[in-house]
DNA sequence: GACATATTATCACTTAAAACGATACAATGT
DNA sequence: ACATTGTATCGTTTTAAGTGATAATATGTC
């Protein structure tokens, strides 16, 4: 085992595809398909389930996942300290309000524990806003939700994220939907998604904070959408009905992006970023 | 910069030597002058000074050998874990008594961090006796004074270490010497020292702690040798005369030490454990 | 059911990297 | 003066990584 390999089996795991991953590290398939063998032979184990749509890490392949992330990151810091990269820097990070609740706590602590040098700053606005932010060069990386449009944006990062329909647990509920402040990604979904039905009209109630929202989900009040994540950080896991949406619709995930002309010094580290 | 590149770069710097080191790899000396040239130009700095009996690190080379060698340990840990290989072992540490004091504690516990299903347990004893409980299987690893004269052994990581001569701050030394308990290596050095002058007679005292020793030494009482990094470790370095004495024979490293038939799973973690 | 379009795996092949062996050169100790 | 021990260099060999075409398989779409 070596960390090149390891650097492969990542992107592999990440973009769930051998293609789709000799594509991005500029590879042909035929290689990646060798080296992803190679690493299975060499740990005696299978890595990736192999189904007609791509690969799925297998549970061995989620363990190895753990540590490559952990080698890489620590080579890419290495690469970065020996360079003197590290010295003096500032990163100003954007991020979405359902973002910086649930996890750029964690996320700011372990960048200070890994780059002690770097001054760390928080902006926290709705997606649109930290887009714009960005291409005004006001902040360096930012946390949107949903995959950016613009060709002037590069993805770092994407951490996978699904909305659920929360409703109370009693029977009777108002024709009653609640959302997060205007200009947040979850609010124009929950837009569409409650007036998709001409025959039913539904009153819009709009609220500052995540957890407002569920207390006033269970207390029954109505319904809303929101990232399954944000249901679990605040324990209503058990005390609302969460209704699972269709795949296509759900999916919105939380993408870590920067402009693709402004890399931060730390962008391979980001890259490698266990979320 | 990859994992490869590292593993020999720690070599080097380990023994000192690009043709020892290419010995202990099992690699042309050519080769390791090559890769540790290719580190070097891809990080754009010198890692070794060239001096004409080997080489050593240069300040930018000793940051990438923290590095390096943290790097190499995670990739050992991955490999072990990935193989099923840490769970429920049992690892028995035989030290000495002064080793045991000074870097026992640190090593344990860093090792209950990375490989938490390991059970461990320390023996500690003479270096004579950790060696006879080496060879009769009753310990898996073991830190002893000196290089091992015993083909069994192999050498799993070695501690540089000086001796030094300690002496009360006072003028009117008495003929007196001080030292550990019998069977310590340190000791058997103390007898052969202070006793290769025939017309000046020394007397011995032996107690059973270093500290004593050393505040014995303090209040006058006579001379001692003992390991530098005891004196660092209880702060007598400005409380008493240290005398450095030639490196041809005050050169007294710590080795870790196992049976070449009984490696323990760890063993290649233990070569690049960072003392 | 036929067909286009995804996917990964396998093959022979090419290219690039790593390793080798001989040799040069410098410093040190006998 | 000379053997010894060190690193650096150079041309060559060997090994590993990467390529490109093709096969095999599943999944939608017409």
């Amino acid at each position: 085992m070596n960390s090149n390999l390891l650097k492969i089996f990542i992107e592999v795991a990440n973009k769930k595809s051998v293609s789709k991953a000799a594509k991005s590290i500029n590879s042909a398939q035929s290689n990646v398909t060798s080296r992803i063998q190679q690493l299975e032979k060499s740990l005696d184990c299978k890595l990736f389930h192999r189904i007609p749509s791509g690969v799925i890490l297998t549970k061995e392949g989620e363990k190895l996942y753990i540590h490559a992330l952990e080698i890489t990151k620590r080579i890419e810091i290495a690469t970065l300290d020996m360079k003197n990269l590290l010295v003096e820097q500032k990163l100003i990070v954007g991020s979405t309000e359902s973002n910086a609740l649930i996890r750029i706590v964690d996320f700011l602590v372990i960048i200070h524990k890994d780059f002690p040098q770097i001054q760390l700053k928080l902006i926290t606005n709705t997606t649109n806003d930290i887009k714009q932010l960005l291409l005004d060069y006001k902040i360096d990386i930012g946390f949107i939700s949903g995959i950016p449009d613009m060709d002037e944006f590069e993805v770092l990062n994407i951490i996978d994220e699904r909305l659920v329909l929360v409703e109370p647990k009693q029977i009777d509920i108002p024709d009653v939907y609640i959302s997060f402040k205007k200009g947040c990604a979850y609010n124009d979904f929950s837009e569409k998604f409650f007036n998709k039905d001409i025959d039913k009209k539904f009153t819009k109630l709009e609220f500052g904070s995540y957890e407002t929202i569920l207390g006033c989900v269970e207390a029954g009040m109505g319904k809303a959408i929101l990232p399954f994540s944000i249901i679990q950080k605040y324990n209503y896991e058990s005390r609302v009905n969460i209704v699972t949406l269709p795949k296509d619709i759900s999916y919105m995930p939380t993408c870590l992006i920067c402009r693709k002309d402004n890399f931060p010094k730390i962008s391979e580290y980001l890259k490698s970023f266990n979320f």
